[in-house]
DNA sequence: ACTCTGACTCAAGACGCA
DNA sequence: TTGAGTCAGAGT
DNA sequence: TGCGTCC
């Protein structure tokens, strides 16, 4: 849900931190993705992309086209999954739950947060096909997010929701998926609060009153009377003690402490710990795990793919320090590897299910650290 | 006049053919 | 199903 | 560009 009303008070009252650019402007940074929220959009965006087995693919198409589109735009992704959501969070998850009911199937139901573990699985599976690395977050993953930006290891967060800011980082974009001649909208997070007049402290406190995840929010307070009142009095407790409680009554297990923690002091994988690195996808990877274990067409993917390799820069243009070769590493080129033909026989695949190239186990995962 | 709430509607991802 | 956008109606 | 399709 994010903050509600958050992009419209900063469009309104600190319009000079918001700008637009095009994509290319984000050519060679790293951006984190929230890797929940994108998977649950894609699974929500096309509900019925079932392969020959039943299984919903509908993410795994989605990730696929996503990312190979974010890479041939040279920005270097970084997917944040999603961990234990905090305690205060449990009564929205739970309205949620009741919301959707028992009509729904509990598979498809269920949220960002408590992705079922195999489809996270084939996430992080064709992640790892794709060069790309991920993180685990112990926690929110926008909170990680938000963590890497500050820890300079990540240029910006990207997302749809605003949580990102009350979490610290210190530059938002949105509609990064949005078509090439859209332009991503970028937020800063000290422009925000240099034109509010705010520390991050109060801006906590700002977006507790425009209603968070994590708690409820005050009757007949809405966005242009919170900022106004945060302003005047610089704390919520403050504004709480020159409002009239009878006409502002708080909500129920109203838990303000709480939710300032989660948002000053979030639980988040240490940046310091994290290694980033990318690598050229692997397309007779990508091709068995996508089309021959998981049934998506197999003339897309490789007519995707290799939309993506004519998208490369030459060898002699491209730039050194990016593109520098991983010793024993050797990618044959497409043409090798795909059939002349649409119609041709795919390699056959041997094995139960092919390790990702480059992944180390569960173990690095547990800890949150993920190393491609 | 301004602000807030609640009811309502609608699109949601990416590709590729016409 | 969810969230964003829009609108009408009510409160200040 | 719009709309049907993706499996």
């Amino acid at each position: 849900m994010g903050i509600a009303r958050l992009a419209d008070v900063i469009k309104e009252e600190a319009a000079e931190a918001v700008s637009s650019f095009p994509l290319r402007q984000y050519r060679d940074r790293v951006i984190a993705l929230d890797a929940s929220i994108a998977i649950y959009q894609f699974r929500t965006a096309t509900p019925k992309l079932f392969n020959r087995n039943g299984e919903n693919i509908s993410h795994l198409q989605g990730l696929f086209y996503r990312t190979l589109h974010l890479l041939e735009n040279g920005i270097k992704p970084v997917f944040v999954f999603d961990g234990q959501p905090p305690d205060l969070k449990q009564p929205l998850l739970a309205r949620r739950a009741e919301a959707a009911g028992a009509r729904r199937d509990a598979a498809e139901s269920r949220r960002a947060e408590n992705l079922p573990r195999p489809l996270k699985q084939d996430c992080e599976t064709l992640l790892s096909y794709l060069g790309v690395p991920y993180v685990q977050a112990p926690a929110e993953a926008e909170a990680t997010c938000a963590a890497l930006v500050k820890s300079g290891k990540v240029w910006c967060t990207a997302t749809e929701d605003m949580d990102a800011l009350p979490f610290g980082s210190l530059r938002l974009i949105r509609h990064l998926n949005s078509k090439n001649n859209c332009e991503v909208e970028e937020f800063s997070l000290p422009d925000i609060l240099q034109k509010l007049g705010m520390t991050q402290e109060q801006f906590v406190d700002l977006c507790i009153l425009l209603g968070c995840d994590y708690c409820g929010k005050i009757w007949q307070l809405g966005p242009k009377k919170a900022l106004k009142l945060l302003q005047q009095h610089g704390t919520i407790e403050q504004v709480l003690q020159n409002i009239d409680p009878q006409k502002h009554p708080l909500p129920a297990n109203w838990d303000l402490e709480g939710a300032r923690r989660l948002f000053l002091q979030p639980e988040v994988a240490d940046p310091g710990r994290i290694t980033l690195e990318w690598r050229d996808p692997d397309p007779e990877g990508l091709v068995r795990f996508l089309a021959h274990e998981k049934h998506m067409n197999e003339a897309r993917v490789c007519r995707r793919l290799q939309r993506w390799q004519e998208a490369q820069p030459k060898p002699e243009e491209a730039q050194p320090k990016h593109q520098a070769p991983r010793e024993g590493r050797k990618q044959r080129k497409l043409g090798e590897f795909f059939p002349a033909s649409k119609h041709a026989r795919p390699p056959e695949v041997r094995g139960v299910r092919a390790r990702p190239p480059g992944t180390r186990g569960a173990r690095g995962m547990a800890q949150g650290i993920i190393l491609c």
